[in-house]
DNA sequence: ATATTTGCTGTTGTCAACACTAAATACAGG
DNA sequence: CCTGTATTTAGTGTTGACAACAGCAAATAT
């Protein structure tokens, strides 16, 4: 059912790891050479990114990737954080004790480790915490939502530089989130995850306005 | 930037007029040759109602209109009632005093049109009040993922075979919500949008569950 | 009688050549 | 030297032919 996705996910991930910067051409040919398909495959994933809004088209120009504004992101946070909050809703009301507590021992193991050492070689088991919620709701509507903005989302983690730094606090900010569906506080979700993405929020727009000067 | 506007529009009419029923296939060639154009045209429009999930595509085995079970039906509604209360809130930020009077004004000269002849030959200027609601939110983000369940819902109305007879009372409902936005309470806005999608949920679930048995 | 293979048909997936557009460049006239 | 106009060029947009695949039915083997 998808083919393409191995050069669709080479290209989004080099978009978001700045390989193709905001506003540079995406050009089919040397595309189609780079990855030994033709153009029109290339197209298609193309056509991809575009409903993703990670690269825009104009026509007989072709597809150069978004340049995201400070409106757009605003934008972003703000339904980021109305669809986390729907999700935690969703969540009291769908997710299982086993299916928290799973969440709940995977952010702790992760948590030990990072304490421990920071710059751990050993692998660590990856656990996105709003994946995770958006599953726990089990809409597949809402979940398709939440696809359609994580990359932009992603994207602007990688533009605006904020890397690890707030991970470890962030990670508990997660485990509260948690305890509160667990413990059926829809009010409490909702507040901690406006919070949550409020500090997110400024910390990105700090440090876009803070690169463009 | 859209010059496949018109195909794709057509089909898609096609589909929400039950031409081409739920689970019935949509094949690339008679389809090219309809409309005069190649199968790499059809395969793009098809794509397209594919991300609107108008479509379920299967590899090797071709397009097919979906049918909407009651889950996704309930999860949409569900989903629309959290971007209109949304839509809500941001509109009364963000929208002007003459926005909002003129579609007061659309909405009023069509319920007079409608209430002296329910069958009127007359042209009555279209305002769609759902859309209108989105475009107050001044939220591109917001207003393109109503956009991504839109086509969706007419399909859920279309399929329920609930038509006009909701008309009326649903217009009283609009202008009820509009005064809110007016009057700047988001609170009464947001049960004004929840009772009156409950409404619609429940018109359509009945008829769907009737048309089932 | 049943299971397996084989070939046929309808459909989608892929590609490479061709058509078209817009921007860059060269050029001529003032 | 500047300005407006051909010309070239580098890219995208489009198409029709061909390859690959799934489903089915008939033929064959067990």
């Amino acid at each position: 059912m998808d083919p393409d996705k191995t050069v669709y996910t080479a290209i989004r991930d080099d978009i978001l790891a700045m390989k193709y910067r905001p506003g540079s051409q995406l050009k089919e040919i040397p595309l189609a050479e780079e990855f030994g398909i033709s153009r029109g495959q290339i197209r298609k994933v193309i056509a991809r990114l575009s409903n993703e809004q990670l690269v825009e088209t104009h026509q007989y120009k072709g597809a150069f990737v978004t340049s995201l504004s400070e409106k757009v992101i605003e934008e972003l946070f703000d339904i980021r954080e109305m669809l986390e909050i729907k999700a935690s809703k969703l969540a009291i009301r769908h997710s299982t004790r086993e299916e928290l507590e799973g969440i709940r021992n995977a952010l702790d193991r992760r948590e030990r480790i990072l304490f421990k050492n920071k710059f751990t070689k050993y692998y660590i088991p990856k656990i996105d915490f709003h994946n995770e919620l958006f599953k726990l709701s089990k809409n597949n509507t809402l979940i398709s939502l939440w696809e359609g903005i994580h990359p932009r989302l992603k994207l602007i983690r990688i533009q605006s530089a904020m890397h690890g730094e707030r991970y470890l606090e962030s990670l508990k900010e997660h485990k509260k989130i948690l305890l509160s569906i667990y413990e059926n506080h829809p009010k409490a979700a909702e507040d901690l995850i406006s919070a949550h993405i409020q500090k997110a929020r400024n910390s990105a727009m700090n440090s876009i306005r803070a690169s463009e000067s």
